[in-house]
DNA sequence: CTGAAAGCGCTAACAA
DNA sequence: TTGTTAGCGCTTTCAG
């Protein structure tokens, strides 16, 4: 009724407790047959080695390295708040994380990675800004054991381990299938993005697209706009939008700079008239929910993903769980009525 | 630059480990002097027990007691999985989960709640059906040291430590600001509930009503429905509905049984036309997303709220952390994008 | 009232 | 190739 073992096996393999450590260590200094009889039996016995035990024993610490951006802060602020507090919870299991940030999305990431291999780790969490570039490093690393999970975006062509992210083309799909019912059929929207250029904008956009045919019976994408991560374009190009097309129903924005057009359609006084859906939330966008000038924003949740990446890292490395190919997030949907429960409001 | 042990305290403090052991503990035979001294120097050091040696070393187990419902299924289940899945994780620090299930909500869970109490369990995950009823023995137990968390829907008159649950006011509400968005303004709609006896519908139908107010400009509720928990009344109660308010822009149903609604709209093909917004999420509803006859569902997430429950206190039991006095969790929005990626869907 | 010592299940160094 | 043994940090029992 109780848990087998490492003497249990060694009893019923009629050796002793250290051998059955080589056996199932595959270290050396152990006959094939003795090794093979091991096996089955723990097999046998379905045996898990007991985590508390194997921390509290080895002295061998889980060395995590985490590579993430410290700007944009209010979205890596939760994910680093996300990626710690989990690692504290298995502090006693000897995780320990080793944090090299970069400034901005991309900006001397491959220094920083080859920073933290050769610091020693055996997992690493990066969000990969250039994913081509570091596609080499990453599938280096995989094959000299190093697991990688990459985070928020993914680098798909490398050997990575996992990812953990909100699909970006279901989350142009969500916004389009909110948007549609927002507006009469036969709307007519805007999109406003970053950079097209940027994997993640060109899917959401394109899953927008998609969605917003699908769900909008004669509905029109009038046009899409860069706005090249520029406050002060997105102010301007907003306002030009808003002359230019006077029978505007709708606007999509799928970058972070949504601000500019809350201000250009307050000053407008069309708050409510079009409907505007954005994308991740942070503290200055509360007071554009109360004065009803954004409808609703699709969360990403960054501090769910850091933290799950983080737990699905952890517990492979200490106790072998599998980890998954793609860990996809939900992406959230947020209004006026639930802004006081999350995180980013506090 | 390592962890303070029991071993460096007694070394400060110049007496010997099971010394310190009583101290922190409070256990009996010895001097308050050497006591208070020691408490001191563990202060002073910022002593953390290391929470593998402790699960270790103690036989003690923690048990906690869970006592849910069967029925409905579809919820249940999935908040059982949230528990059991969360248990498992924690079972090599000695969390052990007794299960003494009620069929239903409410009923005779007092006995099943003593019977757990009997067992020696330290916590008490429990989903009170009849708070009022549960409330003395709550409190009693509680009295006794034994922690009791909530789930779902409170006991707030009791001394219970914790609860998690989707505030039900607020899903009400956001079920009213979806509603406002997708019918027009001086919209008439109708909520159709479950018993307004319970106090979760009562409130969640009261969230709407509020909420509706204040979004829907000239907006007006013409009616509240009891449906009283039957598929069959549920259907004929909307096939009146239908045939008596022509002018119908929207309903709300925050009870399971959704599915009527859905046959009733459909046969009268208003799927679309009519906006409806439900609660919860399971298996059958899914081809009336597709359908559009749905337009939305407030999820509350029941894997994710027993999931919480469990490790609040599990985490509370074997290490002190302190339990907040209740854990709201949000309410999420489902839509047709989204709909893989839950859990119900499978 | 206090100290010494035996484990909990596992790893790793050292003997044989 | 295999067995023995000393801890990891804590709890608990048994002496003093």
């Amino acid at each position: 009724m109780k848990r087998p073992g490492v003497h249990e096996i060694a009893r019923r393999a009629g050796v002793s407790i250290g051998t059955v450590d080589r056996a199932l260590h595959g270290r050396a200094g152990i006959s094939k047959a003795t090794r093979e009889k091991i096996l089955a039996i723990a097999k046998d016995l379905a045996y898990v080695p007991h985590p508390a035990a194997r921390a509290l024993s080895a002295r061998r610490n889980v060395r995590i390295g985490v590579c993430i951006p410290r700007e944009i802060h209010f979205f890596y602020d939760q994910m680093r708040a996300g990626i710690f507090d989990e690692a504290r919870r298995h502090d006693s299991a000897g995780v320990e994380v080793v944090y090299r940030p970069v400034v901005k999305l991309g900006e001397g990431e491959a220094q920083k990675v080859k920073e933290l291999l050769e610091a020693g780790v055996q997992g690493l969490l990066l969000v990969p800004g250039s994913p081509e570039a570091l596609t080499p490093i990453i599938s280096r690393a995989e094959d000299k054991g190093v697991r990688v999970a990459c985070v928020s975006t993914d680098a798909p062509r490398s050997w990575r381990s996992t990812v953990v992210c909100v699909d970006p083309l279901m989350n142009g799909h969500l916004a389009a299938e909110l948007m549609s019912k927002f507006v009469p059929e036969g709307a007519h929207v805007a999109i406003l993005t970053g950079m097209l250029g940027t994997e993640d904008h060109r899917l959401k956009t394109q899953g927008f697209s998609e969605g917003f045919a699908e769900y909008c019976m004669g509905g029109r994408i009038l046009t899409v706009i860069e706005a090249h991560e520029s406050a002060k374009e997105s102010y301007h190009l907003s306002r030009a939008l808003l002359r230019d097309y006077s029978g505007l129903s709708g606007i999509y924005v799928n970058t972070v700079n949504c601000l500019p057009v809350c201000r250009a359609l307050e000053e407008k006084n069309l708050s409510g008239k079009i409907k505007l859906v954005t994308t991740d939330l942070f503290r200055k966008m509360e007071l554009h929910f109360y004065r009803n000038t954004i409808q609703a924003s699709i969360y990403q949740d960054p501090y769910l993903q850091g933290q799950t990446a983080l737990r699905l890292l952890a517990e492979h490395l200490v106790s072998g769980t599998p980890l998954p190919s793609a860990h996809y997030i939900n992406p959230g949907v947020v209004m006026e009525t639930t802004l006081p429960l999350f995180r980013e409001m506090q």
